[in-house]
DNA sequence: TTGTACGCGTTATCAA
DNA sequence: TTGATAACGCGTACAA
């Protein structure tokens, strides 16, 4: 009873074959004689061996079956967002062809765990970036070094990267104009995070916002309201909003008579905020959102919104990231929203009576 | 211009140092001059070379920085439960000091993923089982006879192996007690699966439940109600639990007063089975969830439900694996649920004049 | 502080 | 159908 564990060469000696015989008898990649699969079979039980170890397997094969998937955020943040969920599920469907497992990864080290997992350091086949802020780009670099095919959600990586994208800049610039034609000028702009770590707060300098998709819905609303002053929230989450609409609501800028909030999250919670300072939703002041995901506890409100297809973006990714991988050049994909208008948005309050029909 | 990509070896002789000086440059398990660090590392940005490769680092090292996470079902699946999703959040938070990444893997290769990454084929340095169904069972001797650390949530995979629980049995008891105390005696079961792949119907053979949830929660039911007739859906959701819903309530059996829903899902699809029914709930038919999560749109009811710590579980789960990789024995923990109260049970009609107070 | 030498466990290739 | 050989790229005793 040896201290170590079994290798295939021990099975193959116990058998009487060569590895390479062994070998193949449990990957079944060249046709093997029922005698020796059987004698080979029996000697691995024998010995307790259970099949090739995946790390010798993957170094020598240059395969470990595995995606990797990058988020900029803490991991658990990705199981909290909805849209998010929806893109994870998409992608799992996207990869089932190719039977790779997903591997959840960190953008780069961070002070809750120094050691973290990266792209670097993980034996990925392939890699999908989510999002694609400055330190996604720096991944990057190391990952196209490295010759492993690299799909973008949400983010420019680059021509020569696919990216599966979203026309973020063209919805936001929609609902905005909707705001506009319905008579809001006092509008104000609750913001996703402008980069990792963000802490949130008003937004003085819009030239350092590293997260592509905040920029790109902010340059919409900005495409109609260009002067309209910007909380970015800390994440997509109802408090954040409420902390953003809070600061919208109590603050000393001229009374606001609409708001564009960059997620429905951020919109649930700055709808809170107007409500806790007595304001009336669509009455007083107009909410939008975006995504078009299922808000909780949003009743009896429904988001004017634009509906992002969420599992559609990460089916896409997946697909791309199988194609590359057979050696298949895989081609960007761009996503469209859908506008919804739902009862959070009115014409605003100065003209109503001009407007009502 | 070489075909290949770089090795450490070709950054050592380009840095005239020999591969050992220059793997302990990258690692930093020595202490290295200043002069050789730097000379090695322009030696690699010169030839392109990103660090080294996680396949060989593993192989060498033994350790890959991955903890694979199982499910028994559809991956998707696995992001569109709540439940689920709140037990990733924090066995993501319970693994960050370990700083390894997680990998998502199926049980066994499925119909439409027949060469799926599976917990034999992929290099894990620990195992996380969610649930423990038949199918599990198979991996997890493949795990163990490997030597590798394993936990288990929701599940009994031997005494040998840490579990994350839950007071399944006795909790549903608390819930159907509940019930016979309103004077309930008609009542349905409305299950989860009892394995893998199941289609949803009526169950006739109770000994053949593989998923322990299942079981435990029906065994907690049956220890009140022991004749009620079970119907186990296809899965938890709204939508299978309408199914499950209007089988009861469509059904020749006799009229059943309340539904012991096996999750808040399900609980939800059975009260909007018992509206297409003419049902009023609580009044003609008691509804009772377990989870307590929060579903959507079931507004305005609330419903009678067990909360139980989801997010708890998964950190748990974090923290059992990191300690045994560090070599400490981790122990079981078992986690208990609250019983909550909404307006979804009611007296039994039959006794309803009785009752009232 | 640096270098030498070896093996981690497997599989691709080619010849028999 | 099987076997011999040669890497895959790295980390780490150990010696210098």
């Amino acid at each position: 009873m040896s201290t170590r564990r079994a290798t295939i060469s021990d099975v193959a000696r116990e058998a009487g074959v060569s590895p390479s015989t062994a070998s193949v008898v449990f990957s079944g990649k060249a046709p093997v004689s029922e005698t020796t699969r059987v004698r080979v079979t029996e000697a691995a039980a024998a010995l307790g061996y259970t099949g090739p170890d995946p790390r010798a397997a993957s170094l020598r094969s240059g395969r470990s079956g595995i995606v990797g998937v990058v988020f900029e955020e803490h991991l658990g943040t990705a199981f909290l967002d909805p849209v998010q969920t929806l893109m994870m599920d998409g992608l799992a469907d996207g990869v089932a062809e190719l039977g790779a497992g997903l591997l959840l990864l960190r953008d780069a080290p961070h002070a809750d765990a120094p050691r973290a997992a990266t792209l670097t350091t993980a034996p990925v086949d392939a890699a999908v970036l989510i999002g694609c802020s400055g330190n996604l780009r720096e991944s990057l670099a190391a990952v196209k070094a490295r010759g492993i095919p690299v799909v973008v959600i949400e983010g420019d990586a680059g021509a020569d990267v696919p990216r599966i994208g979203l026309d973020n800049r063209e919805a936001q610039r929609q609902v905005a104009s909707h705001l506009r034609s319905l008579g809001h000028e006092r509008v104000a702009i609750a913001a996703l995070p402008v980069r990792s770590g963000w802490r949130g707060a008003w937004l003085d300098d819009e030239i350092d916002i590293r997260i592509d998709v905040t920029r790109d819905r902010l340059a919409g609303a900005r495409d109609v309201f260009s002067d309209a002053p910007v909380f970015a929230a800390a994440g997509s989450f109802i408090d954040e909003g409420l902390i953003a609409g809070r600061a919208i609501f109590s603050s000393a800028m001229p009374q606001v008579t609409a708001v564009i909030a960059q997620s429905d999250l951020l919109a649930a919670g700055v709808i809170r905020a107007a409500q806790e300072s007595g304001l009336r939703v669509p009455e007083d002041v107009s909410v939008t959102g975006f995504d078009g995901i299922v808000v909780d506890g949003l009743a009896p409100f429904e988001l004017t919104t634009l509906v992002q297809p969420a599992t559609e973006k990460g089916r896409a990714a997946g697909r791309a990231v199988t194609a590359m991988l057979k050696g298949v050049p895989a081609a960007s994909v761009n996503f469209t929203c859908e506008f919804r208008e739902g009862n959070t948005t009115a014409a605003a309050p100065d003209e109503r009576g001009a407007r009502v029909d």
